[in-house]
DNA sequence: TTTTGAAGTTTACAATATAAACATCTTCAC
DNA sequence: GTGAAGATGTTTATATTGTAAACTTCAAAA
């Protein structure tokens, strides 16, 4: 009774699913994901996922979620670690949020492959994703009200932000940088250089 | 002899199933493409691609070094077409790009989708796929020669306008902005707002 | 004309997603 | 307690798919 959730059958099976879809994804790569493998590594047969989720597809969609639960915590606790200056909590979950998607590229690139989303992607996980996007735009207007940012609309900013950063990871992620770090620059100077971009943009004081 | 690849049993099937390749991932989505669609699209028994590519990847990536090509044309034509004035160039062709990635977005999506090009994309293809990066660096270099751009490292200032304009058009087609645009913006608007700011990153005079 | 190799077909097989029927354990009404 | 009832798993079965292998056909070179 202590248990939150009592132990049936296998105990917590749904969570244990997403977990081995998880490694899997890590492992070898979104392609390498198949039920059998998930349903094995969670130690049950090849179709007791289907008790938990419709097909194949609601099981990824439930990862993605469960991925953009686990990125907003990162980002929710540099804000937090950041201190008080608005402007410092920004950048630092912006950093949270770089970090994560460069250190698990394969769980990225899910989170935001969109072939999901744009057809099966339901409501809740549409809010989920969008959660940090809603921050960010607050935060642009309290930055504006501060006198920290150049005005205008915070929506717009935040897309254009958003668009950067998450086109600069992609890239990066797929390899597609390449050809330059390995010339010039580490990837890490390319990132500040970017970010860099970004703030002189917004016109950060 | 006059015909350059002559009429053989099919006749150009390789090009054939590319093209029918592309009619599925547009129609249908990538998801939907497999192998058998393909080749009864395009006329033929289900095990003859295989005499053409070794594997559904390489059909794959040839679908996507065809889409680079596509892309590539697009782009020069509509720089030619923008008369002398180097920004001008510069512009219409982002503005090419954004057509076509905007035009097709399960295509772009394909051409973008790194798992494959990080595992099997070849030297070649990987080739195709920085052209227009390479020449958007000198473009810049020019430009800043001219005075009409900030000084800076034209390959950082590039990275940057990629990201921000991939990450643009991945988030849009991806539909992750929907909920901005249909409350106060078109998506016309967001994108000329987006093609903005990367110019006034630019410091274009 | 004969032969040969590329291009295509047929047949076969293994992996996978998923449905359906069956089994088992928890819980809840009594 | 007890005995449904329903949730959770398993087994079995099927259709789709990627791909290998053996076989066929035809253009072109010898």
């Amino acid at each position: 009774m202590a248990v939150v959730k009592a132990a049936y059958h296998h105990g917590d099976l749904r969570t244990a699913l997403i977990e081995a879809a998880l490694e899997i994804i890590d492992e070898i790569g979104p392609q390498g994901l198949t039920i059998r493998k998930v349903a094995h590594r969670a130690g049950v047969s090849h179709a007791a996922p289907y008790r938990h989720f419709p097909d194949k597809d609601d099981l990824i969609l439930a990862v993605v979620e469960r991925g953009f639960e686990l990125l907003d915590e990162e980002m929710e606790r540099a804000r937090t670690a950041a201190g008080s200056d608005p402007i410092a909590q920004f950048a630092a979950s912006g950093e949270a949020y770089l970090d994560f998607a460069m250190s698990y590229p394969a769980y990225y690139r899910v989170m935001f492959s969109g072939d999901l989303l744009a057809s099966k992607g339901n409501e809740a996980l549409r809010h989920t994703s969008e959660a940090s996007f809603v921050r960010m735009i607050d935060d642009l207007r309290m930055a504006q009200d501060l006198g920290l940012v150049r005005r205008g609309d915070p929506t717009l900013q935040a897309i254009s932000i958003v668009s950067t950063v998450h086109g600069f990871v992609s890239l990066a992620n797929d390899n597609r940088l390449n050809h330059v770090y390995g010339e010039q620059y580490t990837e890490q100077q390319v990132r500040d250089f970017v970010i860099t971009a970004i703030f002189e943009g917004l016109g950060v004081n």
